[in-house]
DNA sequence: ACTCATTCTCTACACTTGTAGATTTTTCGG
DNA sequence: CCGAAAAATCTACAAGTGTAGAGAATGAGT
């Protein structure tokens, strides 16, 4: 469980977001899921999904007549990493100033801030 | 003003902080700056910092003895780039979720946790 | 058993990123 | 003016990423 952060691109993010939402699945399904949005051809699809067992972000499972593929990460995992990498690279690892810089980014309701704020007062309350 | 979103990889974070720090500067100060971190030759670097000129992340200029740099980006920009990439990959572009696998992430102390209220009563105060 | 549709496999290619050596150009101190 | 030191240019290459076509394999229905 302590694997090295999760990094994924952008066909990656794609993909695995695709995954979560109609694991297990195939490729041809992904494909069909995607094609509206990013108009990749199966063998496109197939070719990212087959580097990502290989990287270890998803699992396929061949069971003769086609091969069912799902999720080797959560998306906790991978959200956690992508934010990491945001905070190492970006922030020199302060978080402070990274929530700063997103609370800065107009885009932020008043009920954002409202919800924001209860969040961390629950954290307050399970931390003590 | 409102460029496409900045993006850099971690060899141009590395580069452009470096940058940042010590601007305007030149690609031998640069290199000596990041040798120690990362081993990188001038060759290296600079092969880095006129591609970052192409991109429009650096800006040169040549005077005659030596190319000074400077930056085209500011840390802001590239930093909201950076959340913002995040936030729309990982987060389909939804913050609270966000702030919240923030607020998860160990890594947290109690001080943090203060510091962000008043962040968050601050921004209220201006917003109100 | 044969054919069609589906799915898979293999191969390929351009572009980006990380990395750097070799060689040339400049410049400064003597 | 000349040679050494500093800086720059050019070229290169492996790995990773985005993208996909051509052809082989497989299964389902007749």
């Amino acid at each position: 469980m302590p694997d090295q952060p999760v990094e994924l691109t952008e066909a990656e993010w794609a993909i695995i977001k695709a995954v979560w939402e109609h694991e297990p699945t195939t490729a041809p399904a992904i494909q069909e899921t995607l094609s509206e949005a990013t108009g990749w051809t199966y063998s496109t699809v197939r070719t990212f999904m087959d580097r990502m067992v290989a990287k270890g972000l998803l699992r396929a499972k061949k069971d003769g007549k086609s091969t069912t593929f799902t999720s080797a990460v959560t998306r906790d995992e991978a959200q956690r990493g992508e934010l990491l990498y945001a905070l190492k690279h970006a922030f020199n690892g302060a978080l402070t100033p990274m929530v700063q810089c997103l609370l800065e980014s107009q885009k932020f309701s008043d009920a954002d801030i409202a919800e924001l704020e209860s969040l961390i007062r629950a954290r307050k309350r399970r931390t003590k």
